[in-house]
RNA sequence: GCCGGGAUGCCCGAGCGGCCAAUGGGAGCAGACUGUAAAUCUGCCGGCUAUCGCCUACGGAGGUUCGAAUCCUUCUCCCGGCACCA
């Protein structure tokens, strides 16, 4: 526990590095002037099961907060993903039900703790009082706002120009989770950067309620491992903050370089002097870009399950594609029975999960993509005594042990 | 309620009676190159099958036809316009 507070000027400094927007600027100073915990919200939509690297910054940035001793009001968006944020689609959502909406609440509250302090966390589902409002505190709410004020909302305006349905309850969005603000008195709001407009509307909402209106923080949304969109687990581009740690590592550093100094900020934790210091030697050609991929890798490994595993990590990352050696620990499968005598290899590899069908298997065989003990195999049937006690191979990266 | 337009493979998007498992692009996967980067080149990209081929698939259900993603009927959903109500 913090007992006495950083002086303002010095929070400040830890608590903007890295961040996209502050608004309005100077009224964060002034609320850390205050002396006291600040309530700093932080909403999150349970519409995913995975707990992302891309999510885990602003987590991070909620956890600085804790460390200054302030406290973080978790909002679990319950009644929130029920609706949907319509934020930055271009297409109406749908809806999630409520059996998904609880189970991915458990698994990412579960995963959230991976990186926020239990000391100084509130948890609030917002069902808590969305769920129970009555039509007069609804209508209430609505009357915060105006259309023309919503329509100026970047993604709906597109929407509405272009002749795109929005529907009704889409609309509805920005103000509910605007009264969460509300509801748990948030002096300060954290958000990615496409979430800026929502928080400016929890201010407004805010003082319409006689509340002092909340700073808004947004953070810079990480790409992801495609280096071009956000990331996202609906596009595949994610890594998770439970990921294992060879995978971590492996996925790091299939990262374009071009997104490495991004990453060294948001993912890796690093400074902005930091980061944009390793950027420029690996840009001047101090630094080889390779390695210090090396080192993000490392680095992101390391927060989410130690130096230990990171080493490891990168061992065995170096044992697979610097010295093209079977990695430490292969699962095993047995041949299936039918496969006495003479194996189908396209539907021994669909069998163990390295291919999803026959054909595919047969494909890559066909493309020499398939390995057994490292030769290259060409032909699909084989002795069964000829793989027994090897290893098959698909690409780069998916082995079983023959057993 | 009426009139018109639309629904195609992971996504976008052609096709508009047989030559369509369905052009093209994107994504993805594999190979070469390499730093599991980028760029580039090559191949693959519904399932089963050694091959011939078979099956499933063009929103759902029926129908016409030797033959339908393509025509008809109907249903569902979307998009526009008009009307109705206020």
């Amino acid at each position: 526990m913090v007992d006495s507070l950083l002086p303002a000027q010095e929070q400040l400094a830890i608590l903007t590095d890295g961040v996209d927007t502050v608004m309005p600027q100077e009224a964060l100073l002034e609320k850390l002037r205050l002396g006291r915990p600040l309530r700093v919200k932080l909403g999150v939509d349970p519409t995913a099961p995975d707990v992302t690297l891309g999510w885990a910054v602003v987590f991070r940035l909620l956890r600085r907060f804790q460390d200054l001793g302030h406290t973080a009001v978790l909002i679990l968006g319950d009644f929130t993903a029920l609706v949907g944020d319509p934020s930055g689609k271009s297409e109406t959502r749908k809806r999630l039900s409520e059996q998904e909406v609880s189970a991915y609440a458990a698994s990412c509250l579960d995963m959230i703790k991976d990186v926020l302090s239990e000391e100084r966390l509130e948890v609030r589902p917002n069902s808590e009082w969305l769920g129970t409002m009555d039509m007069h505190q609804l209508l209430e709410l609505t009357s915060t706002t105006t259309v023309a004020r919503l329509l100026e909302r970047d993604d709906f305006a597109k929407r509405f120009a272009a002749q795109q349905p929005i529907s009704l309850i889409e609309f509805m969005y920005p103000i509910l989770q605007a009264m969460d603000s509300v509801a748990v008195k948030a002096d300060i709001e954290l958000g990615g950067a496409d979430q800026l407009w929502n928080l400016l509307m929890g201010r407004q909402v805010q003082s319409r309620f006689d509340q002092e209106p909340q700073v808004a923080v947004t953070v810079p949304l990480l790409v992801g491992t495609d280096g071009t969109r956000k990331m996202s687990q609906s596009y595949d581009n994610y890594i998770s903050i439970r990921e294992a740690p060879e995978e971590m590592f492996g996925k790091v550093m299939s990262v374009p370089d071009e997104a490495m100094e991004q990453w060294f900020l948001l993912a890796a934790g690093y400074s902005e002097s930091d980061a944009a210091s390793v950027a420029s030697e690996v840009s001047n050609g101090t630094r080889h870009p390779g390695d210090t991929k090396r080192l993000l890798a490392r680095e992101i490994v390391t927060i989410y399950h130690g130096a230990e595993a990171a080493t490891e990590a990168e061992r065995a990352f170096d044992r697979l594609f610097k010295d093209h050696a079977l990695p430490k620990d292969i699962r095993e499968i047995v041949v299936p029975a039918s496969m006495e005598g003479e194996v189908f290899v396209p539907a021994l590899l669909a069998e163990a999960g390295l291919v999803s069908s026959n054909g595919e298997g047969r494909r890559m065989i066909k493309q020499g993509a398939v390995k057994l003990d490292g030769v290259r195999i060409e032909v699909e049937r084989l002795p069964k005594a000829d793989v027994v006690g090897k290893v098959l191979q698909v690409g780069k990266r998916r082995f079983v042990r023959i057993a």
